[in-house]
DNA sequence: TTGTAAGCGTTATCAT
DNA sequence: ATGATAACGCTTACAA
């Protein structure tokens, strides 16, 4: 059987609070350095570890903070997870990860099992304001403190925030687009089951509008997250066309641009020659492809650290629970490379 | 606050076990629906939920199994992460995910963390046996289960195991290879930091030298598993090269086929008319490259299946200690597609 | 310096 | 049918 602090405190000879007191290092502890190193010794013998059940039962926390993100397999997440662990990690903290397989209802369930865990600490990609604001509310009930992941909000967010703002690097990009020529352009828009696109179609229109581009030369393509999907949809896009092709493409995040280039690739569209590719995220794995892929980079190492910086202060500061939520904005910037082109 | 089941209990006018022995059903529960029915009214009013910690201690174990992963951006452990997640959810089993960043130091740290937290059961990629079979004694002293993800083994594993064979899957690549005219070869072989390459050189080269191709015509390469170091350990290597420069690649993995292909189309080496190239696991994304990346298949999908039914049955069979250590094997298949050409 | 005892939220045993 | 009570492993006053 695994040692308890009873069998280590009997092995040394002492009495269980004082193993406790000892390997704590608390301060009042003023046994005897012969004491102190007998009680270690036992435990290493032992292999003691304390039970993180009674210690989480004892001290009503687990010492650890859950983040939950839309999509496993997509690299910009698990770059995000892997960066915020380590920071959180230097803490003491640990991450326990979820992934809501871009499924609004599956999210729903992630939430409640990070609340279900007595879990210190949750912080998750908001996809919709509205779905979430009843279990932001719960969390707040629970003391579980919450760090939203989210876009730009006009009025200021109730909770702690780290807000991104894609708006003018996707404004950018298609200025960068009309530069090199480009006046038929598509836009793939991953969405998560059950979400709506939103006014997302027509911010895309205006902003084309604005810049002379008619609302008939632009696409607008919902799809779901995953690369066969982006695949599939931008594939069967470009075969129902019927007036000209698009010659450039933003894809709202990098996956979803590889699949659609593959798609192109199969119709013997020639990235950037044919069509010029933005995606979204600066996964690093666009560094890698044959064409690099061009992007709309997200910061994710500042995200990471602003995220575990709120987190941080909430956990350290248990008790002012009255005061203001915070915010970190960032913008993404327009990184391009190889899929980018002037029109043919 | 939290609400503990004493409130509902208080709530619904009952004494604290009664509500416990209802919300759980247990069948001593002869209670009259109409008292249940004020127990559940009472819980779902006050959102109860019962806490984990308490559970943990009182029941001795957290439901939960582990998983550790090599490396947490490569898609193939994801993917695998994903459906034995799905598999032990099915069965109340929670996962809980740790990635060792392809170091064996911190593998050992992500192993203990397992141990703490009082897991159930955990399975894991095992890199190298002979670092880990204390790991492995450890975690049978402290009855947490194991079932270890390896690859084949001559004498029978000392522990429950899911093994994955590669080496028809490898043969039959280079034969293929050989059909196609390639009489040089590259092996391109991630190892975790701290591993050694052990006699893979060796196997490598004695099984060329087995179908005619002398030792001075292959070339053995070590790398990291990640995208970069495949692309500049690759390149690097593509620079050194004196003689003839290889027509065939084999990568260890299909993140690293990746890399090697970028530093090969950096140098204006194409695939595959100057280099074919294959890669191992199969990892989604390989569909979706402008080529589709040609590889050794891991059938993820079964190992997922046997390795939940390996966990699965020591954790419904807790008592019978005793029982022999079981062990699933498979095979990865050769997957042919558009990364290997006829050498010209 | 060390020991005693209470308590965290739950379940299980035994009375009633 | 229901209620007291002990126990899980640990920390922390408080007493000695």
């Amino acid at each position: 059987m695994r040692a308890r602090l009873k069998d280590v405190a009997a092995r040394a000879g002492v009495a269980t609070n004082t193993a406790s007191t000892i390997l704590n290092r608390r301060s009042n502890s003023w046994a005897s350095k012969e004491t102190a190193a007998r009680v270690f010794k036992a435990a290493e013998e032992l292999g003691y570890k304390p039970s993180r059940a009674a210690l989480g039962l004892r001290l009503g926390s687990f010492k650890t903070v859950g983040l939950v993100i839309p999509d496993l397999h997509n690299p910009v997440y698990t770059t995000f997870a892997d960066l915020l662990e380590q920071r959180m990690r230097d803490h003491g903290y640990d991450l326990i990860l979820e992934h809501s397989r871009n499924d609004l209802k599956y999210e729903k369930h992630c939430l409640d099992s990070i609340i279900d865990r007595q879990i210190d600490a949750v912080t998750y990609f908001v996809s919709d304001l509205n779905t979430h604001l009843d279990f932001l509310k719960r969390a707040a009930k629970t003391s579980t403190h919450v760090v939203a992941l989210t876009g730009p909000s006009i009025e200021p967010f109730p909770f702690d925030a780290v807000e991104m703002d894609f708006a003018s690097g996707i404004t950018a990009a298609v200025e960068h687009l009309l530069d090199l020529g480009h006046e038929h352009f598509a836009f793939l828009c991953a969405l998560a089951k059950g979400q709506e696109a939103g006014d997302r179609p027509n911010v895309f229109n205006q902003m084309l509008k604005e810049r002379g581009i008619p609302e008939n030369q632009n696409s607008f393509i919902p799809c779901a997250h995953d690369l066969l999907s982006a695949r599939n949809t931008f594939g069967e896009f470009l075969d129902g066309i019927s007036g000209p092709k698009p010659t450039a493409l933003i894809a709202m995040n990098d996956l979803t641009a590889i699949g659609a280039m593959r798609a192109a690739s199969e119709r013997g569209i020639r990235v950037p020659e044919d069509l010029s590719v933005i995606g979204v995220d600066n996964i690093p794995l666009g560094r890698f492809l044959p064409r690099q892929l061009s992007t709309i980079a997200q910061p994710l190492e500042e995200l990471a650290d602003a995220t575990a910086e709120l987190m941080l202060y909430r956990l350290n500061n248990d008790d002012e629970e009255d005061s203001k939520p915070q915010s970190r904005k960032f913008k993404a910037k327009l990184l391009i490379k190889e899929t980018t082109g002037r029109v043919c």
